[in-house]
DNA sequence: GTCCAGGGCCTAC
DNA sequence: GTAGGCCATGGA
């Protein structure tokens, strides 16, 4: 299994080149971006984004200090925009109060005991408290999402209603802890998902990853 | 018009 | 502990 794993990594590799994720000018955008895209295409994420930089700093204090109306306007593109701004201020007020507003200042804690907080913050799942910890902090967490799930499956290495934390126990146990490898695993895995494996396992099975790998799909 | 995207919360069983 | 409903915009 481990090196069904490793394998697979290689040949999306080959594949799709360096994804080079997290794309933000800076550790906090990460924040807002995995909380602006959930659930949401991440073009809308971006266009967000965008907008909320273009009416205030992105920093934790700036945000905290915008006027609701403007919050609201400014992330609508990104869908769910009033859970997303309550979310967004919630981790906010967090950062603020615990580390100065700063994410360098998060250094000095372990994974688990952060992992343990942001997952104590309402609005942040499992999958934004990973992507937080592995694309904005660089901590070798393996980020599990729904195309995660959906491909491996397919490829017969796990049954499709495993949980989040058993999929992510599976690729941890395979891999060596390396963020860099994390980081590039999960975004191929999303670039390959989007590309072809959407919706439909006959097009899966007929995928250049299938077809480079050899591997049998599950029936 | 329908489907879905780089989820997570709440409620009911 | 988990299945179902809900949140909402924009592109295919």
């Amino acid at each position: 299994m481990t090196a069904a794993f490793t394998d697979i990594y290689h040949r999306l590799l080959e594949i799709y080149g360096p994804q080079g994720w997290w794309p933000a000018d800076s550790p906090f955008e990460v924040v807002l971006g995995a909380i602006l895209t959930q659930n949401t295409a991440w073009r809308n994420a971006e266009s967000a984004l965008a907008s909320l930089k273009d009416v205030v700093p992105l920093d934790p204090e700036s945000i905290l200090n915008l006027d609701e109306e403007t919050l609201l306007n400014s992330i609508r593109p990104s869908g769910y925009y009033r859970q997303k701004a309550h979310k967004l201020r919630i981790i906010c007020r967090y950062l603020a109060d615990n580390y100065d507003g700063d994410l360098a200042n998060m250094e000095t804690k372990g994974t688990a005991e952060l992992r343990g907080e942001l997952l104590d913050l309402h609005g942040i799942g499992p999958e934004t408290a990973d992507s937080i910890l592995l694309y904005a902090l660089n901590r070798p967490v393996f980020v599990v999402d729904a195309y995660t799930i959906r491909l491996f499956e397919r490829l017969g290495h796990l049954s499709i209603d495993s949980s989040y934390n058993q999929v992510q126990e599976m690729f941890m146990k395979s891999l060596e802890p390396d963020p860099a490898v994390y980081n590039e695993y999960h975004a191929l895995i999303v670039i390959h998902g989007k590309e072809l494996c959407r919706k439909s396992r006959s097009l899966c099975s007929q995928c250049r990853l299938v077809e480079m790998c050899g591997y049998e799909t599950a029936a």
